[in-house]
This record gives structure tokens, sequence and C-alpha cells, in this order.
DNA sequence: AAGAAATTTCAAAGCGCTTTGACAGCCAAC
DNA sequence: GTTGGCTGTCAAAGCGCTTTGAAATTTCTT
């Protein structure tokens, strides 16, 4: 059923049918219901791949997955999809993702705007120096960032967190707590926000004249697995750290584990501060001990993204170009007063 | 630039253009050569809707995806859909997802297949007696399942693992360690998966003569709270199982907490058997006690059906209908022999 | 009652591509 | 020297929709 058959049908112009389908005023409203009627009775939708050559709107917003054989999938990526897709879903629009090899992201984005499919792009996992905000830039065609590109100037369209600032508070309760030795466990080192979680924690280190000692950094993938070699290592250093910052509660996950394995106590022996993107999946305050932790629902970035792109993209109102959450700072027992050696 | 403003560069006719780029026979391949360098110079990409209103061809799989103001998102849509991904990119593939309310899903997964943006559907979280069964076979869309529908007829194309006979084998071993009083853990009641499931561990503990005693089988949301709920409730109990089956990972994470909050020891006076979807999140193998697991990677399944639905649309060979993956059963510290009263 | 103005409706063009059917140009064959 | 078969190219139609500009109809003025 298309609309020629339907106007046929009706015994009217497709103008007319197409008119009353999306609400032009000059348009009889006796004739508007009984399209809408006959809609309703044959099943008629307008096929998309039409109405965007017509229109040029396309009524969806593309996005890359980044994807390969040897590719591990992270769990945020769902998490952020399911906020934008709660925005989606209100203003039927819908997501075009690309799947490419993380080495071809720059091409891939590129091939995704130009193919005619999505009305805006969304763009993760910003790395420094992020080669493709020149790409994006150069594309006229709106885009919102998640992140930051650290070494870039900051004059694209970005939701981020302060993550540098959510690390430099954390460290600074662990300070006044007493702490001195610190190590961090962070996500792989190219990305942004890992940069600045480093950064916070420096500076509020620097403060007081402190460092991060050598080896006490670790940049891995945000397992559990993973949470668990690094704080093994950590654990085995010689002068070792008693208070650890951690950038997701996957990571913690493993941390903890190791902690306990050593037979030592967390929140006494150890204190630690993650950051929770608010995953359904682990709540910091179930754990054994619960977590102190810095806090921003990825979910929410998600909504309000979708919201940023599809209200761009349908001109509704103006909307800020660059937005920066603050992180709460969330204190429960995996944090205390450093031990007396 | 589009192919007209390309055929006019060149001096030739759209219809000569465009053959030349879809590897038509009938065209010179000096004048070939001349087409694709002109390509590459200009970064000339065909638009996509053009393409798909002409041929009817969209180069995409469509899928629906939960999703809900409350609507929790489930770690495991994220690696599936890695799998799918990894499988497309081979193929210059892309997705189409529409995000919809669970209660909407039949009415979104028939919006998607007649907007003409998809040329097949993959569809999953598959319940008892599902509707969205009946309205798929009447499409003439190509699709599959992932999973299946408890008590609807199977005669519809699905990839499934054999749920039932490897919550049968796990139980099966743990019988044969002397365990009597089981308990479990398991998905949303109404999802096919958790019915197969159950379904296996009765079937095994019927051959003895036993049954899952009141209280001992909780549904819940695969995350590590509801985990940790569910088992502290079984610890309660004034028979308290000795036996756990688990169906996932994370909510075996929770459930060993609570063991071990509970001053018990996992694999001597608890055993317990998880399912293990491969989840790059958490392995197995390095919990503290590593896990005894019924092990099926869901990547692995995405990859496949992305191989069969693609393959379909470009009728690449036949592919079976129907397909059922066996699970391995691994056994690791987290059972052993049942401890003597 | 006639002309102006407002309301409804329509035919046709166009979005950018693929594909059909026709047509030159060329060589081999009888 | 006509016929026939190839090869390479093209003009034009069509995919299903929106939108422009004009036409038909109704309503309002004077």
């Amino acid at each position: 059923m298309n609309l020629k058959q339907l106007s046929e049908l009706l015994g009217l112009s497709q103008t007319t049918v197409s008119r009353a389908l999306n609400g032009y005023p000059e348009v009889n409203e006796a004739t508007r219901e009984r399209v809408l009627q006959a809609v309703k009775e044959t099943g008629y939708r307008p096929n998309k791949a039409a109405q965007r050559l017509a229109t040029g709107k396309a009524g969806s917003i593309g996005l890359v997955m980044p994807t390969a054989p040897d590719h591990q999938s992270d769990v945020h990526f769902g998490e952020f999809l399911a906020g934008l897709g709660e925005e989606a879903v209100r203003h039927d629009f819908h997501f075009v993702i690309m799947p490419a090899d993380p080495d071809d992201e720059v091409a891939a984005l590129r091939r995704l705007a130009i193919s005619g499919n999505v009305d805006a792009l969304f763009v993760a996992y910003m790395r420094g120096h992020d080669p493709r905000l020149a790409m994006l830039k150069s594309l006229s065609m709106p885009y919102v960032v998640h992140g930051r590109s650290f070494g870039s100037e900051p004059d694209y369209p970005y939701l981020d967190i302060d993550n540098e600032g959510a690390f430099y508070d954390a460290t600074r309760l662990l300070l006044q707590l007493g702490h001195t030795r610190f190590a961090l466990m962070n996500g792989p080192m190219h990305l942004d926000f890992a940069i600045r979680r480093k950064n916070g924690v420096l500076s509020a280190l620097a403060e007081r004249g402190l460092t991060l000692e050598e080896g006490c950094t670790s940049h891995a993938l945000m397992t559990d697995e993973q949470g668990l070699l690094a704080m093994e290592h950590f654990l085995q250093l010689p002068e070792r750290p008693t208070a650890i910052l951690c950038s997701s509660t996957v990571l913690a996950l493993g941390a903890i584990r190791a902690v306990n394995q050593a037979g030592l106590r967390l929140g006494e022996d150890i204190s630690l501060i993650a950051h929770d993107d608010v995953l359904p999946l682990l709540k910091p305050e179930s754990f054994s001990v619960p977590l102190t932790t810095t806090r921003s629902s990825l979910r929410a970035a998600g909504v309000r993204i979708a919201q940023r792109l599809i209200g761009t993209v349908k001109h509704a109102g103006p909307f800020p170009d660059q937005e920066l959450w603050k992180t709460e700072l969330i204190v429960r027992a995996s944090t205390g007063p450093v031990p007396q050696a």
C-alpha cells in the first residue's frame, strides 16, 4: 500500500492525502478525518526512503559503533544507548548504527554522514586531539560529542562531565583523611576522560607536594579482570598505596576482590573511590563494603544528548552548545582514615 | 556531489557511471577506471535513500531496542550487538535501531518492517507464546529470532542455545556430587530462556525424585544487586539449599557476595554453577573461587545471526533455518561435594 | 448579482539513484 | 555487401514521497 493506491482508494490526489497526513492547514477537516480513517484501516505507512529522498530529512541519528573481531564490547555503550533511545522514542526517531573498525572511525563517520541516512551524528569515545572533530566541522550536519577532546580547541558542541573536578574532589577527600600514597586505576590511556581524571588527581596531589609514584597508575579496559590485575600489582609494591582512585565500578569489582584475597580490609587498610556511571548492573551501595563514589548518570547524559540532537534537527529552540555536568561525591564506607603503620 | 554532476564532469551518462560503479560487465575497462578515479577525487558517495528507493534494498538490519524511562538496560544487549556488528562491518551493512516501549514491541517491529528502512529483522528477548512471531510470519521479510518461544510451533527461523540441556547437565553434575537441596536464580519469568532453564533443572531433579522446594526459585533482572538479594533469601531458608544454579555470571556476582557475607565458603558449603555468556566484563575464571559454568558466547551468536540475515538478503546460499547450539559445561572450583551435616 | 478573497484540491516537477530498451559503431560471416 | 552478433553508451522511465504553482470551488463584499 502506497500513497498512490491510498489516494485512488479515497478518490483524492496524492497531494491532498500527503498534506492531510502531515498536518498542513489547507485541507478540509472532514477530508482529513476521512484520510486518517483510511490509514487506520489499510495500515498504510509512508515509505521512509522516499520521504527522506523528497524531504532530505531522515528522522534518525547516526552513530558509529567501534567493533572488530578482537574488539571488546563495552558496558557503557549499551547504557548510553538506552538513554538516547529513551528520548528518541518520544520523537519517533531511530538510530542508524554503523559498525566500524576502530582504525576506520573517521572514514566511517564520514560515510555515515554523506550517505543521506541520518540527520545528525552522535560521537563518543573521544580521544586526545581527536581527528574526528575536524571532519565533523567540515560536514554541515548537526552533531554532539559526548566527552571532549583534550588538546583540541573546545569550539564544538559537547556534553561532558567534569572528570577533572570529580577526581580532584575525590583525591582531596582522601588527602583530608590523611592518605599520602595514591594509585589510579584508569581507563585506556588515549581516551579523553582518562587524561582528565588523571589530571584531576595530579593537581590535587600537587597542592600537597605529592604525586603518583612510579607504577601507581594503570590504564586498561574497564573490566572486572583488569581491575583485579591492576590491584594485585599495586598491592605488591614496596610502598603500598593506601588510597585508590578508580575509573569505574566495574574495575572496582576486581580491585576489591584483590584486596580481599590479600587479607586486607576495604575502608580500613585500603580506601577506594570509584567513578559510578549508574549502571543498573552494579550498584555501589550494595557492595559488601558500600563504595564511596563520584557519580554521574551515563544514561541521563544519553537522554540529554538525544534532546539536543533531535531538537536541533527539528529546529526546536536553541540549545547550549557546551555543557559540563558536575559529578556528585557520595561518601560511603570504602573510604576511611589512613591506617596507622 | 551527486550522480548527475559526476557524470557531467566525466562527460558520460548517468547510466554508464552507475554501471561502472556497480560492477556491471558492459562497460569498458578504461571507462571504469576513469570513473573510479573521479570518485576518489571527488569523494562521491551514492545517496543511500535514493539507492534504496530505486532498488528496494537498504543494506541494513533492523532491530527493536526495548526502552522506557524505567526500563533497565541490559548488558547482554550490547554484547550481542557487538557480535552483529562484527559481521555487518564485513558486508558494509548497518543497523537501524528503533527504540520502543516494551509494551509496544509488536507495533514497533511492524513499523520498522514496513518503513522500507530495513532488509531484514532481528528479534530477541523472546517470551513464551510470543505475539511477535505471528506478525513476523505475515511480513514477507527475512528475519531470525534469537532464542525461541516456548509454547509456539517452532516453525520460524531461529538460533538458540540449548538452555534446557545446559541446566539439565549442570543439575546432574550437582546431583552426582551428592547435593539434594537446590535453588535456581533465574532471569525474568516471562522470558523463554528462563522457562527452559527451569525445565532443565526440574527434569534432572525429577529423575532422582527431587524438586525445587518452595521459595527456592527466584526470577529477577540479571544484576549484581538482584543476585545478592536472591541469595540472601535462599540462605535464610530453614532447609538451606547447598546447590545453586544461576542464569548469569552477573547474578552470581551478587550471590557470591551474599555467600561470603554469611561466612560460608563457595565450593564447599555452597556449590554454584552459573551460565556464562562470555561477557568481556566478567570472567568466571578470575573470580576468587573460579566459577563452574555452562558456557556459550553471546557474541558468537550475534555473528552467526548476522551471517544468516545478511546472507539471506544477498541470496548467498541457503542457511539452516533453525540452529540449536550446545553449551559447554566447564568445571571449576565453585562446585564440590555436598557438605556433611 | 458580480467580483474579490479565501479555501480546497490537483497535476506535475523533482529528490538521486537503478534499470530497461534502444542505438550507434565495429567486426566476422555468408 | 548485406546480415548478424558484440560492445559500449545513452535517454528515459520509475521507485514513493513532498511541494510548487495553478485551478476549481466556496464564501464574503459591496
